[in-house]
DNA sequence: TATATAAATGAATGAACGTTCATTTATATA
DNA sequence: TATATAAATGAACGTTCATTCATTTATATA
């Protein structure tokens, strides 16, 4: 459970504003183009002060990306329970509610995931691609389902899945709160989109 | 009219190479964090010597995403004499085609533009920015003129635009050369799923 | 082949980088 | 309030960075 921010002590406190200090510069200059001193200067701290909180600039971004993608798993798993009653179609579109709504609240860390794995060192890289994976096949899984009982139609369960996930990851790029559209609305006209893209009685011709 | 790399001058060459280097260094590690003397060692020379041919790294870059776009936008002008003479449906399946094809192509310099733009200054940002928005703006006028004549249906032209563009895009993360699928399937497959998302029957509810 | 021009060298520039550390200052605990 | 611990300072470390430049070497032209 999270704790609230005034619970916490001094220390915690700026370890956590180092982490949206470094998020925020991250996904506007990217994690080579920002000096540690930068992270630093927003919270009006010097730089060496950050390693009292944390070893290095990469475990920053690890930390960022990590607590990200278990965070994103563990809010899937939360939904087994309403999830165990859904038909297949029910689900997919669970999953493609869950998705969106997470890249509207969360977009800016989703953005970074999707932009800095290459910024990881080998092994940081293993771990996160590792739960990267694991969503994917959470969504590839509702699709075989789908298609398996005849409820969903498409030609290639791999490469629809990261269709499907490269179409909802375009909202990382454009998503603004004070955007034209509200978040219901979002939801439908995807919703829409990827519902036709893969349902049973589509056709396979202009 | 492209000249063959064997009449080029010493110099032209070099300036040739230089660009590919950079642009396969720039995909592998990303802008910042690759050096002008990474990009020297790959040609085995001094890196002062890219002065000669480039005033800055910053122009490599511009250099390399300003010719990407381009090339794009002049490739699909060319295919007006036969785009005139078809549907609106057969122009979509045209530019989704055109698009893919772009992509296995141009794997790499389209990956490029996608994860460097905000490594442009601001003034070359704007114009790559200007190139982007047209050829986004030729998917969003098939749309709009296809849904005012009835053939084809979606919500909101704007994000149908980016979601089918984003659908596409994610070809760039995942596409190899030696990969399961060739050029012909994944064209096939893709053009499935969009057809389908955008078609006029489609349904509005599950 | 002689000569002008283009290209590459290798050392140097100052600035910026991540990180370290002895020291000082603030916070939490007893 | 006294004391132990945590957090921040500010200077410094060694590296690496993009870029410059006088000089040397290679290429193209006449």
């Amino acid at each position: 459970m999270k704790q609230a921010v005034s619970n916490l002590s001094k220390g915690k406190k700026t370890a956590k504003s180092l982490l949206v200090a470094a998020r925020d510069l991250f996904v506007l200059n990217g994690y080579a183009a920002v000096s540690m001193r930068e992270i630093a200067l927003k919270l009006g701290i010097n730089a060496g002060a950050i390693y009292n909180h944390f070893p290095s600039k990469q475990e920053i971004l690890f930390r960022l990306l990590e607590d990200h993608m278990l965070d994103l798993l563990e809010q899937w798993d939360i939904l087994e329970v309403e999830r165990s009653k859904l038909s297949d179609l029910l689900i997919l579109r669970m999953f493609v509610n869950f998705h969106i709504n997470f890249h509207i609240d969360k977009s800016k860390e989703v953005f970074l995931s999707y932009m800095e794995l290459r910024s990881l060192d080998r092994q940081n890289f293993l771990k996160i691609s590792k739960l990267r994976d694991e969503y994917e096949s959470i969504l590839q899984n509702i699709l075989v389902l789908g298609k398996n009982n005849k409820n969903l139609d498409f030609d290639d369960s791999q490469i629809t899945t990261k269709a499907i996930l490269g179409t909802l990851s375009s909202l990382s790029h454009w998503y603004h709160q004070k955007g034209r559209l509200g978040a219901e609305d979002i939801r439908k006209i995807y919703w829409h989109l990827i519902f036709n893209s893969v349902r049973t009685d589509r056709k396979r011709n202009v």
